[in-house]
DNA sequence: AACAATTCATGATGTTTGTCATTGTTTCTT
DNA sequence: AAGAAACAATGACAAACATCATGAATTGTT
């Protein structure tokens, strides 16, 4: 069972700023704060499933959540991770339809939940409110696009290092040197990429070989990003 | 080029109901249409290219419009297939971004073009207009997210009976018995499907012999739908 | 700390699908 | 109506990837 507790302010929320709330008025962020509910989910918890109807909106103020679909025998499809700051469970909320897909805290994670008839209110009265919602769907939706074209069109070597390079922002101090790490579990990523684990682990140690990464565990670290850049096709 | 002409309200318009606009007031409807730019494409033509900026938005009144992506080497994926009422090119409006996909009439169509600072207009100041937007921008994300795990786990002969049965509300009467049938190209269908134009055609042949549809050049026409279902997997 | 349960890793093998080549057919253009 | 261009169809082959099996390593649990 998810732990219940409030302690914690919107307007003082570390992630305020990286969020859709981050232009609210400061009276309107005190009446979000006494209808929410914090939530303390340990690593693997559930936030919500797949086929449920939705009774509002959670937002990750710590930690990282996984949003997945169901597949066959499973395989399941991982549709995005949400970061602190990032809402979740909004799509289905908008359409009025029950949850199509599931949200599964990857470690140590702590939400907010804004009941449904708050986030209305919101979204009806606030045009800024509004129009956030609006753009983060529509680059959820161009990202969900071009994910479509992406697996139709590439390699897994491709999507993998696409992915690897996607998650780079997780950078790590190591012996003074900035090192770009991060640790994610061989599933994970092949229903990410919309692979066989078996597959992922391949490619995995075929970079490894190449001086491309390093393993160490669940960790993956980039040892040559320029490299990676090119297997991913990205001349970027 | 496309032609230019100014002749409907957008009152009268018959694809009103089915869209967006379905429950705007009379005098903002005329507002619309004194602001609008009637345009007719032939088949062939496009509407807007991937990476341009958009000025504004474009509903198809009649016709047919296919919405897609420049993938690698001429291997484009479509992303949708808009139809009379649909609206096209909000998302990258809303985001503030560059056009992510092109669009092409895939037979001769009529549009309408409403001007950016209209559609902003509409957008802040009716709420219902707003909710519509957000509504259809959470469908196209549910199936954007649907499709990607589509392609990751089911085979091209699954998703050909699948687009092929969702395609089959283009009905038509043949020798006053109604038949499910409706033309597409190879191409089209392999870019809807996520594959190469020879695995269609080969699938398509499959299904011919195997007596689930006809072939009479481009026009396809389902004869066992039960059986297209099983081969979907979809049991419903 | 020890055991069970996952997860990782790798090999062998088979399926699915893409690519290239060729010919016939349809559609478009003039 | 004829020629050109595009598309459809099919075969041969190769590449990418999934599946199954097995053992090693890691993680979680008591």
């Amino acid at each position: 069972m998810p732990n219940n507790l409030n302690v914690l302010d919107c307007a003082d929320c570390p992630s305020l700023g990286d969020s859709i709330f981050c232009n609210l008025k400061k009276e309107v962020l005190k009446y979000i704060s006494k209808s929410k509910d914090e939530t303390l989910y340990k690593k693997g918890q559930i936030v919500f499933n797949e086929g449920v109807r939705p009774l509002g909106l959670h937002c990750v103020a710590t930690g990282r959540v996984k949003v997945y679909k169901l597949g066959v025998d499973g395989k399941d499809q991982i549709v995005r991770v949400a970061n602190s700051g990032d809402i979740i469970g909004y799509r289905s909320l908008l359409s009025n339809e029950n949850y199509s897909s599931s949200a599964k805290a990857l470690v140590e994670t702590r939400t907010c939940f804004i009941p449904k008839s708050i986030f209305f209110e919101l979204v009806e009265n606030n045009n800024e409110f509004a129009l956030n919602i609006m753009r983060i769907i529509s680059k959820a939706l161009r990202s969900a696009e071009f994910q479509s074209m992406n697996i139709a069109q590439t390699t897994v070597r491709q999507r993998l290092a696409d992915t690897l390079l996607s998650k780079k922002d997780i950078l790590e101090e190591k012996k003074g040197i900035t090192v770009m790490s991060f640790t994610i579990s061989r599933k994970d990523l092949s229903d990410l990429i919309g692979c066989a684990p078996e597959t992922v682990i391949r490619m995995l140690s075929e970079l490894k070989k190449e001086g491309v990464i390093s393993l160490h565990q669940r960790k993956v670290e980039i040892l040559n990003e320029a490299k990676l850049y090119k297997i991913a096709h990205r001349y970027s």
